[in-house]
DNA sequence: ATTATAATTAGATGATTGGCTAAATATCTA
DNA sequence: TAGATATTTAGCCAATCATCTAATTATAAT
């Protein structure tokens, strides 16, 4: 899980999430939206891969890297974990999750 | 956001904030549960404080530290950001958050 | 086969991190 | 005021990280 964290502690790397939640996109392709050596790229690329949060495959000569949606939910199960749902009342605490929520609609 | 994610990506200070969920502590009580040095864990303190995700007070010669929920909030906001609601239906990503659910009940 | 293109792996470097010991600060008590 | 206790700050070190250039791999095209 440290690696997962690990992985989104860097504004290069959400960004690359960021760009493939609209459509999937070629190495090179995504590092035009950095000015970052393309090894530096693939390094993000490999960090990212590495926890499962990209997926990648290749087509000739270039590599498809699409976002993967399922360890959002182990980040998320884990942060609740963490905030939500606190059992016995200690006083001096803030806020608890039950004041908020998160809830997906079904897609029309 | 970078240091939310670093301060997150350390199993010691996730386990500072598990033990925190609970009931706030002082320094030493937290400490007592790790094999590490005082100013070690008074480091991991500044890293949680330094981006909110804990609040300090103190009373007498001790310290008492308290979870702050309030930037879970944020963290879940930028993930949503990240991996919620893509708007162009592309071919090949894998799954989207549609499929999956988060939902909080109410306290009985 | 040779050359060009897309991307990776290898290896080096400066910056950051997590741990330590020693020293400093703040508070309490005798 | 002096001493004890709780905690932090200062300074050091090994390990990790983000970046780079150079070299390598894989595929395509001539």
């Amino acid at each position: 899980m440290d690696l997962v964290f690990k992985a989104l502690a860097d504004s290069t790397r959400r960004k690359i999430l960021m760009l493939l939640k609209e459509r999937e996109m070629t190495a090179g392709e995504i590092a035009e939206n950095f000015q970052i050596s393309a090894p530096s790229m693939s390094h993000h690329f490999n960090a990212l891969k590495q926890v499962d949060l990209i997926a990648s495959r290749r087509e000739g000569q270039q590599i498809f890297y699409s976002l993967n949606t399922t360890v959002f939910q182990d980040v998320v199960t884990m942060m609740l974990d963490i905030f939500g749902k606190q059992e016995s009342g200690g006083a001096s605490r803030q806020r608890t999750l039950n004041e908020s929520k998160i809830v997906e609609e079904p897609k029309p």
